[in-house]
RNA sequence: GGGCCGGUAGAUCAGCGGUAGAUCGCUUGCUUCGCAAGCAAGAGGGCUCGGGUUCAAAUCCCGACCGGUCCA
């Protein structure tokens, strides 16, 4: 970093000087000529902890008004925004918000689109899972914290503010409104970089804890770019950002000054949890002490923390046994429980389902740790009561608590969790060998069963009565077994940049229109206009041909690449020619049906199952379109008549299908971040397919009028795809009853055959299948009375049992086991010509070689210990074979 | 999206080329005033489906389907 990049007015005017850390030799900003440390806590020491700098204690909803108030002043003319959810619908790249600048990403980052004010300021609920291990245990990590935020968007034509306002307010709101002495906060510079962008940054130190981190944003990567951050290569963008981050529970932390965070933000649950549980407490001191050494232990180390508390545990007379080890699980479990519950009450507001895949998966991840901690710190009550407990602690940032859905998903989640730990004795037991369980089986026994470190070693323990170690990077060692591979990149195919106007939007009912061909090569054209719709959100493209000099070619496929749309043909076609298009509109209208039919099947599933209902996928087709939504349950046949009906309710309303072109920031504060369930659009304006009273989405489709046109739904099937994701396969219009009348057919006919009323079709068929078993069953029964009586009455010819049969296969092979089983020689001569020898081995070849001199060739099929099998040419007698089996014996 | 594990009686699982088993539950009988329990007898399956290999497949191979789980 350049040395005057902080060399900045407000500094000079409050006398900060600019010193380099005695201890990381990082340069940072203080007005004490005395301090010589940057304020990180690798470098000095938590010095807030019952000492607060901050003027009173403040909680997380005081904190929170008090900055938002702060920059609400005339002075900052701040617009504050309400918080965005934690599940990112806008974005395809992450799972989940980790800080307050995804709001932004990469619409507003990028330039497309303004940004919903400027400057703004917003408290934004975040979740950061990556650290997840240390929650609890360090004194300062949570899975959820809110994001304060100041940002402002310079762009080349309008300056809103850079650095001097962005430090001057942070100092400000701590000193004026926090009441902190401007002595003691340091500025510290760090080099900033993350999604694609980079610039400079000051992280902002208030006695040993970071309070926020200041960032200006300048840099965008670019491979042409000439500047070079960590071998990766930037250029300056043109749009410069403040992005500022204060925690929230940071703060609130500094003002209590209490012994960890958690005790600072949700004293009333810790409470709540202590008096229902078994949690016995630790004294504050020891807990201080933790907090202290955990922040100097970079990265933190568990075995570290112990080693380093012991001289101190000593110093003041106390045991560091067992029960002190236990005590400190259960508060910690105690700590870790309050966290996670309050991140489940945020996703649930945003209606994640636990699923084994993507943020789900996450979810999940906190209910079953949330579970293992009701054990281990011995909480009396339910889990629901806990999350009913948080809501009301935490109702200001919690949108919906949809109760009913929590409910079931806990309980569904409860059941799997019980089902693991109940089936974790078996399954440990499978893997012990001589008293040993393989590390390698351990982590089969965890990634293949889910049955975890702790569940593990806790099961050993029941079976062998002995304890077992696990490498204390277990899960590393899980990780690093994973091979990464590459993603494939997508090749963009290059086309001149000509425009084409769709003329599918103004008028979906066109199937016929004149064009100019633009450009022409291999097959492929672009013309100036078309009325062809280019495959895209979920609908495929559509089809007819072009007349050209009066020629007929195909269109096969339609893409659009930017704003040309690209038709491929079967043919050429001159480049410039006049040209007629005409459009397969029977096709065009069945997909026209079906993508309405999508969009009316969404919302009256929301309205049926619940708000939980996103789209997860779509495909629309010709014969059937189908469409995947988030549901937890399996939906039955009875849910699929509801559904069914509430459509053709719909449909007889016939409402209207209303499409406008709303600008990003209107729309999305008129109907939400449900309008991207179908994708998000790369433009500055969303259009906005609405089916009145229904449903409202961002959509680039054709649609119909209105919802009378849709004729009616029939959902043909439906599946789990993936945990939590439903597939509903449905045709509509004419498909729909071409579906209905392929159903019928096949009724009509069987029922013609079996010759009973159309509604006993079933029973009767379920009657022919079983009575088919049973005949099954008798003529097993018939088959084995029938060898059994044969292998009863050999002909014998010495020791050697000998048969000649005339049996069908499953016969034979009857007789064979059964011999098998009586463990004598035999010979079977079946049909006269296949030869079965049991237990002969010994005089194979002789026996071989005998039918060989009587002029009869066989083919030998099998020869092993216990069988040999062949077959002749031609007839062997019994006379024959008696011969043979004499001289062999013999 | 990728990897791994699994699908056998109502439930939990064993069997892993040669006549489908155990435990719990169920039915009946005995014991008991009755219950719990005990003893005895019995019913209950074509081993998820489809191909292949084999004289012979629940078992081996391939593929679907369904479920579980870990990672991204």
């Amino acid at each position: 970093m350049a040395e005057g990049e902080f060399d900045l007015d407000f500094f000079r005017d409050n006398k900060f000087i600019r010193k380099q850390c005695s201890v990381c030799s990082s340069y940072f900003w203080t007005s004490d000529p005395g301090k010589t440390t940057c304020g990180d806590p690798a470098c000095e020491s938590y010095s807030f902890i019952w000492n607060s700098p901050v003027k009173r204690r403040y909680t997380l909803d005081e904190m929170r008004d008090e900055f938002l108030n702060f920059f609400r002043d005339s002075s900052m003319k701040h617009k504050i925004l309400d918080f965005y959810p934690v599940v990112p619908r806008w974005r395809e790249d992450v799972l989940l918000v980790n800080a307050s600048i995804y709001d932004f990403q990469p619409q507003v980052t990028s330039g497309m689109v303004p940004p919903p004010g400027n400057p703004i300021a917003m408290s934004q609920p975040s979740i950061r899972m990556l650290d997840l291990d240390l929650v609890g245990k360090t004194g300062r990590h949570l899975t959820s914290f809110e994001m304060l935020c100041h940002d402002a968007f310079n762009y080349e034509d309008k300056y809103v503010y850079w650095k001097n306002e962005t430090v001057e307010y942070s100092y400000r709101f701590l000193t004026d409104r926090l009441g902190i002495d401007g002595r003691i906060i340091t500025y510290k510079e760090k080099p900033w970089f993350g999604g694609g962008n980079a610039g400079n940054a000051v992280e902002v130190f208030v006695r040993g804890l970071e309070v926020a981190t200041l960032v200006f944003m300048d840099l965008k990567e670019d491979p042409e770019g000439d500047i070079d951050i960590e071998r990766t290569k930037y250029s300056p963008m043109p749009l410069r950002i403040v992005d500022t981050g204060y925690g929230l529970e940071r703060l609130v932390w500094l003002s209590a000054g209490t012994p960890t965070v958690y005790e600072s933000i949700f004293p009333e649950t810790i409470n709540y949890i202590m008096v229902n549980s078994s949690v016995g407490g630790i004294d504050d001191k020891i807990i201080q002490k933790i907090s202290e050494l955990s922040a100097e232990i970079d990265p933190y180390r568990e075995s570290v923390l112990l080693k380093q508390l012991r001289p101190y545990m000593e110093e003041n007379n106390l045991q560091m046994g067992g029960d002190f080890l236990q005590r400190l699980k259960k508060i910690r479990a105690l700590y870790s429980l309050a966290d996670h519950t309050k991140t489940l009450l945020l996703m649930f507001s945003d209606y994640v389902i636990p699923s084994n895949v993507k943020v789900g998966y996450l979810a999940r991840t906190l209910i079953r740790r949330s579970m293992k901690f009701i054990e281990d710190t011995g909480f009396k009550k339910d889990f629901m009561e806990l999350m009913d407990f948080q809501y009301n602690v935490f109702s200001k940032i919690i949108k919906n608590y949809d109760r009913e859905f929590i409910s079931d998903i806990l309980s569904i989640e409860k059941e799997k969790y019980g089902e693991i730990t109940r089936s974790a004795e078996t399954k440990v037991r499978k893997y012990i060998k001589s008293g040993k369980l393989a590390l390698e089986d351990a982590i089969t026994l965890y990634e293949s069963e889910g049955i975890n470190e702790e569940l593990i070693k806790d099961t050993y323990r029941k079976i062998t009565g002995n304890d077992m170690e696990l490498p204390d990077n277990f899960q590393e060692i899980v990780i690093a077994g994973h091979e990464k591979k590459n993603v494939k990149k997508k090749r963009h195919e290059q086309y001149p940049p000509v425009n084409t106007r769709p003329l599918y939007y103004d008028n979906t009912e066109i199937s016929e229109f004149t064009a100019i061909a633009l450009y022409s090569e291999d097959k492929r054209i672009i013309p100036n206009q078309t009325a062809f719709y280019p495959e895209g959100g979920g609908q495929p493209c559509d089809l007819g041909y072009f007349i050209a000099n009066g020629k007929r070619v195909n269109v096969t496929d339609v893409q659009k690449y930017g704003n040309s749309i690209v038709h491929f043909l079967d043919g050429n076609i001159p480049v410039n020619s006049r040209i007629k298009g005409v459009i397969d509109y029977a096709r065009r209208r069945q997909l026209m049906i079906h993508h309405s039919a999508t969009h009316l099947l969404l919302g009256i599933m929301r309205k049926y199952f619940g708000e939980h209902i996103w789209q997860s996928g779509v495909k629309k087709d010709i014969d059937e379109s189908r469409i995947d939504v988030t549901h937890y349950r399996k939906i039955t046949l009875e849910d699929i008549r509801n559904i069914e009906d509430m459509c053709l309710e719909a449909i007889e309303q016939n409402r209207k299908i209303t499409v406008a072109n709303v600008s990003w920031n209107p729309a999305i504060e008129k109907y939400g971040f449900r309008l991207f369930e179908g994708g998000v659009p790369v433009s500055s304006k969303i259009r906005v397919v609405t089916i009145d009273g229904i449903d409202s989405e961002g959509c680039g489709g054709t649609h119909l009028k209105n919802t009378g046109e849709i004729g009616f739904i029939k959902i043909i099937k439906t599946e789990t795809i993936q945990e939590g994701i439903q597939r509903i396969i449905f045709a509509a219009g004419p498909a729909a009853l071409r579906y209905v009348q392929i159903l019928h057919d096949t009724v009509v006919k069987e029922q013609e055959y079996m010759k009973v009323d159309l509604r006993d079709v079933y029973t009767h068929s379920m009657e022919i299948f079983h009575e088919n078993l049973e005949n099954i069953k008798l003529i097993d029964r018939y088959r084995k009375e029938k060898v059994e009586g044969i292998i009863n009455n050999p002909v014998m010819q010495g020791n050697i049992r000998l048969y000649i049969t005339d049996l069908d296969r499953d016969e034979l092979n009857l007789l064979i086991q059964g011999i098998f089983r009586k463990n004598v020689q035999c010979i079977v001569i079946n049909h006269g010509n296949e030869i079965t020898g049991i237990g002969i081995e010994p005089v194979v070849n002789k026996i071989s070689s005998s039918i060989l001199d009587h002029g009869i060739h066989i083919q030998e099929k099998t020869r092993n210990k216990k069988l040999f099998s062949a077959i002749s040419d031609s007839g062997i007698s019994e006379k024959l074979i008696k011969e043979i089996l004499v001289d062999a014996i013999i």
